[in-house]
DNA sequence: CCTACCGATCGGTAGG
DNA sequence: CCTACCGATCGGTAGG
């Protein structure tokens, strides 16, 4: 980094592009997330391209043109529901991989870790975000697509050492790569059947799954 | 062709109501599904609401006001592709079961042959109605989806006799209902990411969810 | 963030 | 199945 020289042409504390509100900025945050939390329900009922931005303003308590000020587009609105979808999954497992205990754990145990995790974001209560990441990927334009896939790579590669291991011992009776595709897809499926108010818990779930994918070691 | 008497009214030959074209009939269903063809390939590519009757139309080679010739709604065109869809599926499982060979299979192979089955009409060539199925179906009013919701009952129900004789011989090591839900869900993800162009073939495919889901005997 | 509005598009129909 | 059309709705914007 250059060092300048002293007694330079003053510069503006603050930036003088949008004001960064110090008082109003909460407030802001605010609205936007009730926004994006609005659209999330409505595009995880109705899908994205049923769901007209009246809707969502209306859900949000705003008139019909005010989703604007804070989306540049209804396109955008989407991106930014799945990405946050996306992001919140990426962070928890994330978390789950780098706590301490992770890896002291056997392999079987490493990946109920894991599948527990996804049941917890996929299915959580009020969490709408992930699952409309899962189903309108269509409705984005390439370039977002071509971003989004770069976060769902990064979440895809936390399963691979687990599942190559698995493999390895032989707990795991197909590839890795397609293992993952298949065991996901279980997952993910959960999304169209799941009800909290009956049938099975996320345990009872989890349980389930790894003791069918998995062999005893 | 009837002989006409000497000097009446003039009779049409042809009857007053919709005409039964003998000639022309089998051209009326080729209409009719050149619009269900094309219904299938925009819906799955783009989701039903963002596709139009005028899409579809075009498609098919018609203007856009004729698609209402042969539905009468875009609702009645979306139900027809997934009623043909989920029709096929169910005629093909029917026929692997009723096969005098299929009882005379361990139960393993006889999910082998489900499995099998349940790819070729998910992932076949040319086939997009069953895809539609799987995702749309939030888009059908609730008597559609009640009536639909049969058919899916009757396809689920065949899988069960084999799921529930894979448990009690402990191949199979998840309670029979939730093994189905996790193993059709795992088979219908497939939709997502398999490419016939590359990676594994339905064979490769079918070896891994087999191997992977049950234990050897 | 609201008011007032626009241009475009959409599902559907009448009449042939 | 086409022509010509309608009423409704939609994403988005200008100006405050």
């Amino acid at each position: 980094m250059p060092d300048q020289a002293i007694s330079l042409p003053e510069i503006p504390k603050r930036p003088r592009g949008r004001p960064r509100k110090t008082v109003d900025e909460r407030d802001d945050g605010n609205r936007r997330h009730a926004l994006l939390q609005a659209a999330a329900k409505l595009f995880r009922r109705k899908g994205f391209a049923a769901t007209t931005t009246r809707d969502i303003a209306a859900a949000a308590g705003m008139q019909s043109g005010s989703p604007f000020y804070h989306f540049k587009s209804k396109d955008a609105l989407l991106y930014a529901v799945m990405e946050e979808g996306m992001g919140t999954a990426l962070n928890f497992l994330r978390a789950v991989v780098a706590a301490p205990e992770y890896n002291t754990l056997p392999s079987s145990e490493r990946l109920r870790a894991l599948v527990r995790t996804h049941f917890d974001v996929l299915l959580g209560p009020g969490n709408d975000f992930v699952p409309v990441m899962l189903y309108e990927n269509r409705s984005l334009n390439s370039r977002q697509q071509k971003s989004l896939a770069k976060l769902i790579a990064q979440y895809e590669s936390l399963w691979m050492p687990v599942l190559v291991s698995l493999e390895q011992s032989g707990q795991l009776r197909a590839p890795a790569p397609l293992a993952r595709l298949l065991i996901l897809g279980a997952l993910n499926w959960a999304v169209q059947w799941f009800d909290p108010k009956k049938g099975a818990s996320l345990d009872t779930l989890t349980d389930a799954a790894i003791s069918m994918f998995i062999k005893e070691s």
